[in-house]
DNA sequence: ATTTTATAGATATTTTTATATCCATATTTT
DNA sequence: AAAATATGGATATAAAAATATCTATAAAAT
């Protein structure tokens, strides 16, 4: 390996600090300011200083020497890390108590995801709008997948048939899938899984109760 | 510091793990299996069998040489551990699509959490039922807490309500709480405060998808 | 104009977390 | 009965992440 395609990398929990400093940035250039501090996002986030100077200056945010970072570029550059200065079209299967909720949180525009299909087995469902987005039945999922040419999929279905599903988008040729089902999903190396699991902050919540 | 007092901790990651570890030990339980080695819990989390051997020993999980964890005694170390053993009574804040979410997934029974009551502002939920939890109005959060001594609160309101309600909270006593509002809270080093913020696996996913 | 100060920038250190290696032993295989 | 093997147990190493320290400089204060 040269040293010319040694790209820095960036770290997971840097990233995953991303979206919080991008939302505060948002509200920063709602107010008109220009340039902000390390050290007064610090206060804001209850993070360290070095902790943001940090992670900005991986994403390569510009900064004024003395002045502090540059609300307008910093967001800008954040977005395109992450893509999310444009849309990418998503669809969310299982339409249960969280699968509706996501569909009406509506700051997923903030975050590139724009969610245009929704898939459920109950008829009861299928065939309704749930926050605007149109539910079809799962049988479907192969034919609206490959008529879109969606990328991304949001995994609400309980975990019985987590797998099923999974095996279905894997053919289908999904590229990602964020999945918020209790299992660990197997999948081709090719296809990227965000697991989202929020007993596990509940956890961490219990355990720090415990050692009061 | 004497040696003496001086406890093992465990880490903050194997607690985040914890909670996937004790799914898997249920199910076995369920199934009659008696012990389980760490390749085979490996293969099943898709974790290296040495992370689940060092999780497992943190916790005191009890083992046989050359056998396996023995799947009942862990199941109660683990549950021991996160005072997952008998219920703890919680209430939530805000039933909006993902509080009302949260009140729906019977999950938590199994994660030693009760919601005993939850709060909001709309007219036509309080005094409702979600989910068999009854709704009362914000205003009488103190009251309803002071009287069943709650301890846990599940913070699931709008961004801006999220310290108001924070502040009435911390004043009635409350120990925890388990924050799902995009929004740091400021309370005293008395209070844990455990954030929970989909953004940031939602950044995690793009990110891994960008740099394909 | 001069001094002070707060900051990004760069580097170094420490801590945390993950991974690897070796060993003793109970189980399985031969 | 003997040999091979898979495993927990213990320790060592490596990688990742957080934190500290130092420097140059631009802005603010004097």
């Amino acid at each position: 390996m040269s040293i010319f395609n040694r790209k820095k990398e960036i770290s997971i929990q840097t990233i995953r600090r991303l979206p919080q400093y991008l939302r505060i940035f948002y509200n920063l250039h709602a107010y008109g300011r220009e340039l902000v501090s390390s050290t007064a996002l610090a206060e804001e986030t209850q993070l360290l200083p070095i902790v943001i100077k940090k992670d900005l200056q991986a994403v390569g945010a510009p900064s004024k020497l003395r002045a502090g970072f540059k609300v307008a570029g910093t967001i800008a550059v954040i977005e395109k890390f992450l893509g999310w200065n444009n849309l990418n079209k998503a669809f969310l299967v299982g339409v249960g108590h969280l699968g509706a909720a996501l569909l009406g949180f509506d700051g997923f525009k903030n975050h590139g995801l724009e969610i245009v299909a929704a898939f459920d087995t109950h008829p009861e469902k299928v065939g309704n709008q749930f926050h605007g987005v149109q539910v079809y039945h799962t049988a479907q999922l192969a034919t609206v997948i490959e008529k879109q040419n969606l990328k991304i999929a949001i995994l609400t279905v309980p975990a019985n048939a987590a797998q099923g599903i999974t095996d279905t988008l894997v053919t289908a040729g999904i590229k990602a899938i964020w999945n918020f089902a209790p299992v660990n999903l197997t999948v081709p190396p090719s296809v990227i899984v965000q697991k989202e699991d929020i007993s596990s902050g509940l956890a961490e919540l219990c355990a720090k109760l415990k050692s009061r």
